[in-house]
DNA sequence: AACGTTGTCAACCGCTGGTTA
DNA sequence: GTAACCAGCGGTTGACAACGT
């Protein structure tokens, strides 16, 4: 069913910028008369103008509840937060700020707020940090530059908050990236496993990237409130040190990872998605099988979990004080990218599978 | 002062989906 | 069931202003 838009230029209907005239004649039938039909009040109201042009020009202008001016701060900050849930939905994200058009902040996140968050190496279509290598430097410089002292304003702590998603989709990354060592088409792959056995990244065993990876999916899904928790193995020791690297040592009991050893059983096992991943011939000491599939540690797919998030901000802002160990980590691994010729990070990282984004 | 570049934002365009005849 | 009507949405454009050289 498509309409003709131009049924009304036919007729020569004046377009481009309104007049104070035609203003003030929109203005006045509409108070006399109310709404009703766009397509009858030009003709209704003396207007050459198609309803299409009056309807925009009442609503987005000459509505009496329009509030005009600069945004402010919670504003900006509101704008953020809907559109890391709803996206593009402009008329949605309009509807919690009274008084603002869907056109007014449509316009405001293309000239003003995208640019601020490509400037924090955050994409602003995703909210997630760009895979782009050149805005991750700039994310990572961003992180361990601290940035956040002082006291930080509304908008700021809009931003950091990104931030400390970023770094925590960082940590997604990386687990991604143990996933493809020790699970993907079924073989592991020996290069990026001593990869990961290497020194700077600190001397993981095969049976220990199993664990991480599960430990990062579950342990921190679980202790940020973000994820639905899965079970923690005991097996502190590499969890331990796994936080040590990457400056996310639990702080509080509250946070804390649990030790119960009956806590990873089959209910565990039972929650692994793609159990066809054949992880046997990696790891002869785990004997519980790895989640092939990657745990989002931060979901925006729904107003739930943002509110989660946003009540964890302040678990995350203090991780993110703490994270230089793994930024250093993370470096390291995007020089190895220009130093090896035998793989690209950037490969791996392209083709990882990043949780849907927002509806 | 003149010119080019960049930023802003009102308005337009094409399209979709709900409603009505 | 179908086609036309209509309101609304999101992407894009272009005029103008501000800024830099």
């Amino acid at each position: 069913m498509v309409k003709s838009s131009n049924r009304d230029e036919a007729g020569g209907v004046k377009k481009g910028p309104w007049t104070p005239e035609e203003d003030s004649k929109l203005v006045e039938y509409v108070d006399k008369h109310g709404r009703g039909s766009w397509q009858r009040i030009p003709k209704l109201a003396g207007l050459n103008r198609c309803g299409k042009s009056c309807r925009l020009r009442w609503t987005n202008y000459l509505r009496p509840d329009i509030r005009r001016g600069k945004f402010t701060e919670e504003e900006e900050q509101l704008v953020i937060h809907l559109h890391s849930v709803l996206g593009n939905k402009w008329s949605s994200i309009a509807t919690k700020l009274p008084g603002r058009t869907d056109n007014e902040i449509k316009n405001y996140w293309n000239t003003h707020l995208r640019k601020k968050l490509i400037r924090m190496g955050i994409d602003p279509v995703t909210h997630r940090p760009a895979t782009n290598l050149n805005l991750l430097t700039g994310l990572s410089s961003l992180l361990s530059a601290g940035g956040l002292g002082g006291t930080p304003s509304h908008l700021d702590n809009a931003l950091k908050l990104q931030a400390d998603v970023a770094h925590l989709l960082k940590l997604q990354l990386v687990q991604s990236l143990i996933q493809v060592l020790t699970s993907s088409y079924g073989t592991p792959n020996m290069d990026l496993m001593n990869l990961f056995r290497s020194p700077l990244l600190g001397n993981y065993q095969p049976s220990d990237l199993l664990q991480l990876s599960r430990q990062i999916a579950g342990g921190l899904g679980g202790s940020l409130s973000l994820q639905s928790s899965i079970p923690m193995t005991p097996n502190l020791s590499i969890l331990s040190h796994y936080l040590n690297n990457i400056g996310l040592q639990p702080t509080t009991p509250e946070h804390s990872f649990p030790s119960d050893a009956a806590a990873v059983t089959a209910s565990d096992a039972s929650r692994t998605e793609e159990p066809s991943a054949d992880i046997s011939n990696v790891s002869s000491t785990n004997s519980i099988p790895a989640s092939s599939s990657t745990h989002p540690l931060v979901s925006a797919s729904s107003e739930t979990k943002n509110i989660d998030l946003v009540q964890s901000s302040d678990i995350l802002c203090a991780n993110t004080l703490a994270s230089e160990p793994f930024e250093a980590c993370w470096d390291n691994l995007m020089k190895l990218d220009t130093h090896d010729s035998h793989f690209g990070w950037k490969d791996i990282i392209d083709e990882m599978s990043w949780p849907d984004a927002a509806p």
